[in-house]
DNA sequence: AATGTTGCCAACCGCCAGTTC
DNA sequence: TGAACTGGCGGTTGGCAACAT
């Protein structure tokens, strides 16, 4: 028996926001930032329940949130990183920092998730043989990269949402900036020492020690594609991220499962306050590598 | 024009981890 | 030490709009 939901109070307001509901939220915001939720219903008088004051505001109202068409490059990374760490949305969204957890995760339901389910069965028109899942999907994620202009232009994700709640946003962007107690817009660098340890823990917590090989391979193999990826000079140039970059040994012992060794959580975590980009997120936040890759992909014959 | 179907996405629900007392 | 509480996350759903019949 777990706790009762928050929202089970009487008088609890349900359903979509409305502008004016919006805009008390964002006054409210704005003079006291983001925090302490449980106060926010109180102090407002909205009759909304603690959590979706929060994630009205994460998830719509807060600056700098990107609405509607992704771009290919955003969605290399989203097919990549789903592989990398399933489905950790909050982990992805940490690499796109434009968009929220909720958004990726509705698009990879509704659109990438089918496109990979098209793409295995395409390819593999007997699902009987229980042919390696990740071959196909990585070979899905390297096709995506050629495919996804011709479905961009097909399907085009129309940026139907334009609520108030856009221009709010809008409007709060620049008194973000200039606020020095908000601290929950990250900047670039900020946003990708955040995603550095959340990627070093799902590294461990996908079964303390173990991801496929293939998949390893193919996360591997796809940064070598792009020649500023993962040497050792980069990992020696990283003082204290160095050390946990030697301590990531990959060792193929046969079972077709890759063993990450990793390092403590803790060290990594409380020691790289400020890590630099590890090779991984050199790639993810490059944008012209992913161009690269794209111009590869179209030259290769395979697709 | 009316009805049925499908797709999309905002919001809710339940669980979990971290914090406080 | 453990219960209570809070915030965060991922899965799921309900409602609306677009499309098909």
């Amino acid at each position: 028996m777990g706790r009762p939901p928050c929202c089970d109070k009487v008088g609890i307001k349900k359903g979509p926001w409305t502008p004016e509901e919006d805009i008390i939220l964002v006054s409210y915001i704005q003079e006291h930032g983001p925090g302490n939720w449980r106060s926010v219903p109180t102090n407002t008088g909205l009759l909304r329940c603690s959590k979706s004051c929060r994630l009205r505001w994460t998830n719509y109202l807060r600056p700098g949130i990107k609405r509607g068409n992704f771009t290919p490059h955003e969605e290399g990374m989203i097919i990549h990183l789903q592989a990398l760490l399933g489905n950790k949305w909050a982990a992805i969204a940490s690499y796109l920092p434009q968009r929220t957890d909720n958004d990726i995760k509705n698009y990879w339901n509704t659109h990438l998730k089918k496109k990979l389910k098209k793409f295995q069965s395409a390819l593999d028109p007997h699902p009987h043989v229980a042919s390696d899942s990740t071959t196909t999907h990585d070979q899905f994620v390297s096709k995506s990269f050629n495919e996804r202009r011709s479905l961009d232009i097909i399907n085009p994700s129309p940026s139907t949402y334009a609520s108030s709640t856009e221009n709010i946003s809008r409007l709060l962007e620049g008194w973000m900036r200039s606020s020095p107690k908000t601290s929950n817009k990250l900047t670039l660098e900020e946003n990708s020492c955040h995603s550095a340890a959340a990627m070093t823990n799902n590294l461990v917590d996908r079964g303390g020690d173990l991801v496929s090989h293939e998949e390893f391979e193919s996360i591997l193999s796809f940064e070598n594609l792009n020649n500023a990826a993962w040497d050792k000079s980069t990992c020696d140039s990283m003082p204290a991220a160095g050390k946990g970059c030697q301590s990531i040994t990959a060792a193929n012992d046969g079972d077709d499962k890759v063993h990450i060794v990793m390092p403590e959580k803790n060290k990594l975590r409380s020691e790289n306050s400020t890590p630099p980009l590890s090779f991984l997120e050199k790639w993810l936040l490059d944008e012209s590598a992913a161009g690269q890759v794209e111009e590869m992909m179209e030259m290769s014959p395979m697709f």
